[in-house]
RNA sequence: GCGCCCGUGGCUCAGUUGGAUAGAGCGUUGGACUACGAAUCCAAAGGUCGCAGGUUCGAAUCCUGCCGGGCGCGCCA
């Protein structure tokens, strides 16, 4: 798929503003809540008031007064001066045969301005279990990467293991004391060491099979190769495990430092070295770059870790996912990749927390004392996709209520079944049809007539999966992944809906052909938009 | 005190980035299975979009000030 019928909308309203009134604008195109208002509309005539010092409709009537593209079958102008455009027969019902002809590649679309775009996120202290919120990071950086991939970008994902530094320091005097521990010995536990049963649990495994290996290694490994299972089961893929303990030896921050130090940038103060990211950007404080005792602060390997992703690694744009606890981290961050000449490359979200309810109140939970929920528990409690599906279905920068009683439940209320059981009914309705003699093999290819595809049931249907594509487009555009499981509910329903008006193997062997056609269509829709949330398509449930 | 996020039917959330009569799901009430899957469908009730100003043709959306909730504010990461 090349161009969306959105951006053959844009570039016919672009092409009219010049060649009418020599003007260039961006026309907004969205699709009316009102089904009565057609398929697109654009609110263009308003934008152009002022220039043209017309009223909107007679700007409507001129933009009009031409041959419309023709995947539309009329326009027209409504309201104060809306125009409103329908999808032609037509093109409806080659959308279906298409969908049917390419049904992997459906929604994915090839451009010209595509981009190298990394994608940061997790991103987790190999300290202990992944989190609830490292679940959602998990999940959101994950569609949105297939959702940029989706409309024609190369992204590459990434996970940084922060294997160095402070944190794991106490992690391998945490793990030490647990192991003394069992051994009888008398120690005590490290201030601010890790107090988390799984610790105990390692110590133990690791004394039966590996004593002799080097603990501070053996536990790092083994938490991360953890973490990498956990993900992995989660369906949660990255290109690349970016070490930090590694990049420390590259001499790149050294580098880093000393630009920054010769751009006036740095100063001293109670013997830190200090970064004056306020001169930069009003929103950011000072931070410290070098501590007094000589080491280097995380925010200057983290600067020197972002400044790698464009120097060395050639990214365009970097997206990096932190969680709620860091966003003061993002105005330090971007005055950082500004002051080092890379502005507005760098897009920092931040995701918002993750309260657990379970009968109605919140889990309370504690880091400090290793009370946690952590993502395996998760997965094994509700399921992969229905926790995919929990945590996409909002935006990221909401606070989410994850219900775990309602995440539990296989039952109507549920929505991510409602989806999978859309799709596998379609399913055994098409092993139905087979059953009953109707030819379904090559369905795309066959000369079906569609134009039988005339009730009211079967226009909603044509038309939403229609849009699907704009849909697609916008969640990237946006970064809010949220989008696609609210438009796969949409369809579900919709779907339902016909299903139980309109037999689809029926006695009519044309209409049936034709039916078959739009609910395979339909299957492959939701298959598409499934998968790019990293949820399963289930023939059967 | 400063910063970030949030405030929309009883509950959980959308609202196409300033557009047309504010929409879903759950819950509630009442209906629908002797033909393709009832994990479904149909219908009804339920709203001063936290409050008050402002910006304009037009505001749930943008600006200002309050109110309420969550999180952060370290020479930790």
């Amino acid at each position: 798929m090349k161009i969306s019928i959105e951006q053959i909308l844009i570039q016919w309203l672009n092409k009219r503003t010049k060649q009418l009134y020599d003007i260039e604008i961006a026309p907004e195109i969205f699709e009316p809540d009102n089904f009565e208002f057609g398929d697109l509309s654009t609110n263009l005539p308003f934008k152009l008031t002022k220039a043209v010092r017309k009223a909107p409709n007679i700007i409507g009537q001129e933009i009009l007064n031409t041959d419309i593209p023709k995947i539309f079958s009329q326009a027209q102008i409504a309201g104060a001066g809306y125009i409103n455009f329908w999808l032609s027969d037509d093109y409806l019902h080659n959308n279906i045969i298409n969908i049917n002809k390419h049904p992997d590649e459906w929604g994915k679309f090839s451009t010209e301005y595509s981009k190298n775009i990394q994608i940061e996120f997790v991103s987790a202290n190999p300290t202990g279990p992944l989190n609830i919120v490292s679940a959602r990071a998990a999940a959101v950086g994950s569609t949105i990467a297939n959702l940029l991939e989706s409309i024609g970008h190369n992204v590459i994902t990434e996970f940084y293991v922060n294997d160095a530094g402070n944190q794991v320091r106490l992690l391998g005097e945490s793990f030490l004391y647990r192991i003394a521990q069992i051994k009888g010995e008398n120690v005590e536990m490290p201030e601010d060491g890790y107090l988390g049963e799984y610790l105990v649990d390692y110590a133990r495994e690791y004394i039966e099979k590996s004593p002799d290996e080097n603990p501070n290694e053996w536990i790092l490994q083994k938490i991360l190769s953890e973490q990498k299972e956990i993900l992995a089961r989660f369906r949660t893929h990255f290109d690349s495990w970016f070490s930090e303990s590694e990049f420390r030896k590259t001499g790149k921050v050294e580098q880093v430092l000393q630009r920054l130090i010769d751009k006036g940038l740095v100063y001293e103060y109670e013997g830190a070295k200090w970064f004056k990211a306020s001169q930069i950007n009003l929103d950011a404080k000072d931070f410290v770059l070098v501590k007094s005792d000589g080491q280097w602060a995380y925010g200057l390997v983290d600067i020197a870790y972002h400044a790698n992703k464009f120097e060395e690694r050639g990214f365009d744009i970097v997206y990096t996912i932190l969680g709620p606890d860091h966003h003061g981290h993002k105005a330090r961050m971007e005055s950082a990749m500004k002051a080092l000449g890379h502005d507005d490359k760098l897009k920092i979200i931040i995701l918002q927390q993750v309260n657990l309810i379970e009968q109605g109140n919140k889990v309370k939970m504690s880091k400090r004392a290793g009370k946690i929920i952590t993502m395996d528990v998760l997965l094994e409690d509700v399921g992969v996709d229905a926790a995919r599906y929990f945590f996409l279905a909002r935006k990221a920068e909401s606070h989410l209520d994850f219900d775990l009683d309602l995440a539990r439940k296989t039952s109507d209320e549920n929505p991510v079944y409602y989806i999978q059981y859309a799709y596998a009914r379609i399913q055994s309705i098409s092993r139905f049809a087979k059953n009953k003699g109707v030819n379904i093999e090559n369905i795309e290819t066959q000369s079906v007539d569609l134009s039988m595809l005339t009730r009211p049931e079967e226009n909603n249907l044509c038309r939403k999966i229609t849009k699907y594509s704009i849909s697609v487009q916008n969640a990237a555009e946006s970064l809010q992944p949220h989008i696609i499981p609210f438009y796969l509910l949409e369809l579900a329903k919709i779907f339902h809906n016909f299903y139980t008006k309109h037999k689809v193997v029926c006695d009519d062997e044309k209409l049936t052909l034709a039916r078959v056609a739009l609910i395979s269509a339909i299957a492959n829709i939701i298959k598409c938009g499934l998968a790019i949330c990293g949820i399963e398509a289930p023939n059967e449930m």
